[in-house]
Parts: C-alpha cells; sequence; structure tokens
DNA sequence: AACCCCCCTTTAACGTTGTTAAACAGCCGT
DNA sequence: ACGGCTGTTTAACAACGTTAAAGGGGGGTT
C-alpha cells in the first residue's frame, strides 16, 4: 500500500498550529507542550517530526516567507511598484503573527522555496539597469530596513493581538522635556508605524535608485 | 555613615559581567546562574539588583547604548558625517557582543541617556534643514535599517567569538542552481558584510536628503 | 554591652521548559 | 503467528527563572 494509516499528525499541520499559538500566546507562550495540547497529542511527539525546537521555529519561519510569496504575486511591471510591493507584504507578514519579526530574523529558511520569488525581483531589477551585484543590494537594503523596522514596531508599539497599551509617548515626552527634539522625535518615530514605514521606504527607494542604479 | 559597608555587588558591576560573559557564551548561555557564578555569587543574589532577568537585560542594552554614544563624540559639523558615523558606531558597538543586536532591539532603555545624543542630532538635522518630524524621519529609518542589518550578520554570517564558518555559500549557491540571479544575489548579500553596509547606507543617506530635506 | 534593624546574601525549593530513553500500540508483509 | 516499521505515550532528567525564608554582619540606639 503507499499509505500505512493515516498519522495523528504532520509537518504542516504542526506548523500551522504552532503560528496560530503564536498569535494567541506570543512567543514566551509557544512551548512544545501548549503546541502538542492543541493537537490532541504529547509534547514528544513532535520530535518525530523535527529534531528539535529551532528546527520547528525554523520551518514556521518558513512558512511564513511562502505564505508571503503567495499573496505578493507575480513580479512583473515596474521594478519601483515590485520592489515597493514586495517589501510592504513582507512587512504585512511578519506583522500578521505576534513576535513575527523574531522568529522570523532568527530562523533559517529549510529549503528554497524562497529563490523563485528573489529570482523574479532581481531579473527585473537587473532588466531595469541595476547590475547583478547593485540589485541585490538594493533588495537587501530595503529588506534589512523592513525587518529592522518591524522588529522595533513589534516590541514598542500597541499590540494588536491583546489590550496592551505599547509605548507610552506622553509619559516619554515629559521624561525628555530637557531635550525637546528628541521628546518631539519619539512622537513621530512610534506614532502612526504605517504612515512611517512608508516614508522611511520611499526614502529608501530613492537612495537605491540614485546610489545603484547604473 | 555614609557607607554602611562595600557590597560584594553593585548593578554596574553584574551589567559588566553580563555583557563579557554574553561574548564568550552567547545569549544561550547567559543564565542568572553563570552570571553569578562569575561574581562569586549565587543566582538569586542577583535579584537585590534587578527584579528579573529581563531588567538586567534591558540595563546591559542600555549600557550598550552608552558606550555607543560615548565612542561617537560629539555632533557637530556637516550632517551627513555625523548621520554616517552615528549609525557606523551603532552598528560597530552591536557587532562587539555576540548576538548584540538581539539583545539590543529586544529591550526597552532604562533611563534617558539617550535622549543628549538623539538630540544633537536633531539639532544638525533640522539646522541643515529638515523640519522636526523629517529630521525624525530620517534618523529612525538609517536606525532600522542598521539593526536590521546587523541582526542579519550576526545570525548569518561568521561568528568571530568561536570558530563558526557562518553560512555556507558554495552550498547555497548549489542548492540555487535553478536559480542563478538569486544564487549570486547571496554571494553579494552574506559575503563581506562591511562594504556591503557601507553601500546600503549611502544608499539610505541619498534617499533621505532627496526625499526628506525641505 | 546588649539590642534591634537594615542591607545583602545564601539555602532550599517550586514549577516549567526542552529533551531523551524506553516502552507500547497498530498495521504491514511474510 | 510472527517480526518489523511507523507513530505515540509514559517517565524521567537536567537546567532554567523565580520566590520564600533564613542567615549574617555591620551601624545606631539604648
Amino acid at each position: 500500500m503507499t499509505s500505512r494509516r493515516t498519522p495523528k499528525l504532520d509537518r504542516a499541520q504542526v506548523v500551522d498550529t504552532a503560528l496560530t499559538l503564536l498569535n494567541e500566546a506570543g512567543l514566551d507562550g509557544l512551548t512544545l507542550r501548549a503546541i502538542a495540547a492543541r493537537l490532541d497529542v504529547k509534547a514528544p511527539a513532535l520530535y518525530w517530526y523535527f529534531k528539535d525546537k529551532q528546527a520547528l521555529l525554523d520551518e514556521m519561519a518558513t512558512e511564513m516567507m511562502r505564505r508571503m510569496t503567495a499573496e505578493a504575486g507575480p513580479t512583473a511591471g515596474d521594478w519601483r511598484e515590485a520592489y515597493l510591493t514586495a517589501m510592504r507584504t513582507l512587512r504585512a507578514q511578519l506583522l500578521r503573527y505576534r513576535d513575527g519579526a523574531k522568529v522570523y530574523s532568527g530562523a533559517r529558511f529549510t529549503d528554497t522555496s524562497y529563490a523563485a520569488g528573489l529570482e523574479s525581483s532581481m531579473r527585473l531589477l537587473t532588466e531595469a539597469g541595476f547590475s547583478p551585484a547593485a540589485a541585490a543590494r538594493a533588495w537587501y537594503t530595503a529588506y534589512s530596513y523592513t525587518v529592522g523596522f518591524v522588529i522595533e514596531e513589534q516590541s514598542m508599539g500597541p499590540n494588536p493581538f491583546d489590550g496592551d497599551e505599547g509605548y507610552d509617548l506622553d509619559a516619554r515626552a515629559e521624561r525628555l522635556a530637557a531635550h525637546p527634539l528628541a521628546a518631539e522625535a519619539g512622537r513621530v518615530m512610534f506614532q502612526d508605524f504605517d504612515r512611517g514605514f512608508e516614508e522611511g521606504l520611499a526614502a529608501v527607494l530613492a537612495g537605491v535608485e540614485a546610489t545603484l542604479l547604473a
């Protein structure tokens, strides 16, 4: 026979459950016992599918990336549009999960499913006049910016998953009374992340075009 | 009397020891028991100085930031120079500790010692023609880029603290044989981080100047 | 000199976590 | 009926963060 019997679990189901639990319990609450309980199973059963917890986290990050490339759609048209869309989608996908950026940035992909999307992005950029090296640099610069931005956003900003108020900006401003510009800067940096991300991303795009495009 | 007796410990000494141990043992090896052992003390003694481990990590991040601003020196002259110097110093300081970027980005500062440096940066930018909001955005954009870059660098690159070889780029290129541009991009992104950082930073600077300077 | 109090540290312990070893159950082919 | 492979459980371990309680050792007061 092809299949001996339907096992209770499989890798994909474990990963999916873990991602769901990540949103509800956060990274601290993401214990193997809690994941196993959701699957009506005991913790050691997970070791049949993953050699250790880091392997599961790696697979979670890879799955996040897969969902990201699925959502971003085909890469064509103006390279600027595609570039912006890719980074917006990256941010949106990281924000979809609690501590998403931390999980993502601390992991290594388990397969090469990211390669197709990267390949078409590189093709679009090189066709637009970037050298291969400049295309990679342009992409990685925005990528670093986006990951760094979301890490900060998720650790400081209001948490959409519970009632957390986030960083108290008024209290911060009061503490910084002796430094008015720094106090004001806090308001700009930690309020309206959507807009802040777009402004920074626009700057990165402009700079990449000015310094890296042949 | 002013001082009753010299206690065995003080906050600064604990933080300093913890930062040293971070370099030798990494974030995983940074346990309260290990820190305490270095100080010839038992773990619960640390709770006299820090309410929990996160408070110690927060203080470590704050100390990293203090050493950073001390090293960067006064902020004056051309805003472009100061901007580049600030971000280079930030990266250098994060690289000085193993998992430095992770510790740093996951923490909240325990005091306002960062405010003076931020204030003078904001002043320099506003004097150069940035609006207060644009100055904050310009600063935060490069800050996000730098933190994101170093997080990736420290999780992928060769680890200067032990003999770790880092990501195997040749193996990666082989896996990506079907995606030549993506394979080549990996070489650009994960080799010579110093140069890569500078190229990206130059792009960010140019973009900030083009889109945010009035 | 005896006392108490406060500062700082230790001893002991608790609950939880990731992880491993071993036993165990079900289905297959022989 | 049997042996073997695939999954899962039970039981246990060491290590971790953390807390409660006790202990010691100097200073100030009586």
